[in-house]
DNA sequence: CCTTGACTTAAAGCTAACTATAAATGTTAC
DNA sequence: GTAACATTTATAGTTAGCTTTAAGTCAAGG
């Protein structure tokens, strides 16, 4: 597969992906005649990176859990420690989240009940 | 009050203050011979700045929201707009959110049997 | 008066994650 | 074989939201 197919089926601009491979996200990609050929390993891995991305993590926080693979004696300890964090990360965010929509919720009805009366005054 | 106080007070950098100044947030802070004056008003304009900032508004969003209350006419159905769209997208950040979470989860599930497999095994 | 610490400005630098540009080379359709 | 289009590289630019730097001014204590 060729960038451009990727970058169609997983909807990421074709500059990314070679962005990826520069920041060590997906290794060096095998080149047929100076073109990269992405396996369907590769495919697989960059759905992962997706997916990992919307989870919270950053690209380089990515890379490091890419890497923990190489860790035979301690990777998945470290992994699953990386997960944790995350999901302590994402819980706090999910709370500020919460009190945000209060607050929101508040100003709109605050601006409502003003429009509102606005318009009946007229 | 001086800008370190504010500082002290909000727990914003003094640059950042200076900052937003710059940006037009805040308008243009009094000044006693050459060093700024926070008032009152000053400070509690800041404070919604920061609550406004926790919805999820850039900072360009305020200045435009704030901007608004030059609107005499239709400023208030205009942030009463702005405050419902914010409110959309929160929503669906929040949705994304819990999306996110099932993932985590599953993901720590699968390392922590990995991990306590291997613990059993050693 | 002198030092110290807070304050001033304008402008450059920083970070993450791209995004765009240019100039060259490869590929495909006709 | 020649357009037209995809791909290559290296490098520069973008965005938001600060943060730092440099070079200087102001205010308070001793």
């Amino acid at each position: 597969m060729r960038i451009g197919d990727v970058s169609k089926e997983l909807d990421i601009p074709s500059a990314t992906l070679r962005y990826y491979e520069q920041i060590g996200l997906l290794g060096n990609i095998k080149k047929k005649s100076g073109i990269r050929d992405y396996s369907e390993e590769d495919i697989e891995r960059l759905k992962f990176i997706v997916c990992m991305k919307k989870a919270g993590f950053s690209l380089e926080a990515i890379v490091t859990f890419l890497n923990l693979y190489q860790d035979k004696e301690y990777g998945e300890e470290k992994r699953l420690e990386m997960l944790l964090k995350q999901k302590e990360t994402l819980l706090k965010e999910m709370k500020e989240k919460e009190e945000t929509l209060d607050f929101l919720n508040y100003k709109i009805d605050l601006y409502t009940k003003k429009v509102e009366h606005k318009v009946k005054g007229e």
